[in-house]
DNA sequence: ATCTCTCTTGAACAAGCGTTCAAGTTGTTT
DNA sequence: AAACAACTTGAACGCTTGTTCAAGAGAGAT
């Protein structure tokens, strides 16, 4: 049996459903305005429950990721292989972008609703970030593979070039992750971000663009 | 005289010292995680002078962004009133992409430092937004301002495929205001935040070919 | 039946939170 | 000089925060 010794009536352990509701509110009110009080009750368990299992809040928060990243991670470097395997260039840029947006828009299926691209694009906001070093474990290198990636679809573009078309994707990808009605508020419905595959189409077709005909007159060489 | 009757030593009133305080510490660590009694510190204050300018917490939040707002506002309709100007469509999509970028990424020239680009990209994020209804009253309408600039010079295009060209604009954008080194880090140094000069014009030429050039086959007409 | 280990519980802790209040200061007006 | 209004101050308020603690519950091993 996978699962602990005691019993499991709901089907889910007291632990799991700690991390499920910390999910959730983190993405909803963030690091700082989440209480673990508040865990603890969407979780129905005692609040000192929380310090039994992850030690702190901190610990929660942690937990979330890593509960979160390897699937992830793991998609992109299959996406990633898929791409290097194919010869025409300018259809690897599309699956290379694919790899890193796909994966991610792919949990707003699940039970997730979302709620882990928001504490996501909450974390790289907080300068505080930095001394977590949640990004530089867990996300960097992925994004240094995507970047390789993409330095050999354009062997002439300069570091610079590379890394801006890298971060431009990922801020593009990060608004879908966050929003929480304006797009479909500034679009009067015609666009929303929780039709997750329209979202990804329409991105991955600018961005492709972007990257086969960027005018490089202002940026070579610089 | 256009200050308050009382002197001013400093040249910057008690008033304006919170305002500033708030804003750099709301940016670096949030709504939720800015404590009144931090930002009293870093004005060299007593506490409870926030609450006499500012009403409350929530009071003082405001109060930053109606102190940064109109000027990016004006900023940008200026800059869009440009390019309107421009018969040469082609070109008038790089005047509407800068007329949106430029305004955002002068801030980090001033002492701001890029303190409000964050509390910004940290409001968007909260879905609490919603509530405070701080970006319908204040951005809102000069986003509708760029979307019609947009669907004018791509008379052809759905809504749905002008609207996410915006919001695509908008997600690069926020990915240079959040920064805070990680783009230096991933390029060694090639690439960095801090040069927004430098970053803007990668994220224009970029955004722009990504506009100009993008195939349409897969999201016309949906 | 007893022991042991893991998990769960409610109560309590000190520290920190946003806000309020009455008293004091300062420059202007009467 | 007395009254006034705007601003500043330090102390205090009630409340919430993350965490700790000792006691209890439940299942397998001896």
């Amino acid at each position: 049996m996978a699962q602990s010794r005691h019993k499991e009536p709901s089907g889910e352990s007291a632990k799991d459903r700690i991390l499920r509701a910390a999910e959730g509110l983190f993405g909803d009110r963030g690091f700082e305005g989440t209480t673990a009080r508040a865990v603890a009750e969407a979780a129905s368990v005692p609040v000192a429950l929380i310090n039994y299992h992850y030690g702190s809040k901190e610990g929660l928060y942690r937990a979330v990721f890593e509960s979160r990243t390897p699937a992830i991670h793991d998609q992109r470097v299959v996406g990633l292989r898929l791409a290097r395997s194919e010869p025409d260039l300018d259809r690897r840029v599309e699956l290379i972008i694919k790899a890193l947006i796909v994966p991610m828009f792919g949990l707003r299926d699940d039970a997730d609703g979302g709620a882990f691209g928001r504490v996501l694009v909450r974390e790289l906001s907080d300068p505080g970030s930095e001394e977590r070093g949640i990004f530089r474990e867990m996300f960097d290198p992925v994004a240094e593979m995507m970047i390789a990636a993409l330095a050999e679809c354009f062997p002439d573009w300069t570091e610079a070039e590379v890394a801006w078309a890298y971060h431009t994707m990922l801020g593009a990808m990060m608004i879908v992750m966050i929003d929480s009605g304006r797009i479909a508020r500034l679009s009067d419905g015609a666009a929303t971000s929780e039709d997750h595959e329209s979202a990804a189409t329409h991105i991955v077709s600018i961005l492709t663009a972007g990257l086969r005909h960027r005018d490089r007159s202002q940026t070579r060489g610089r």
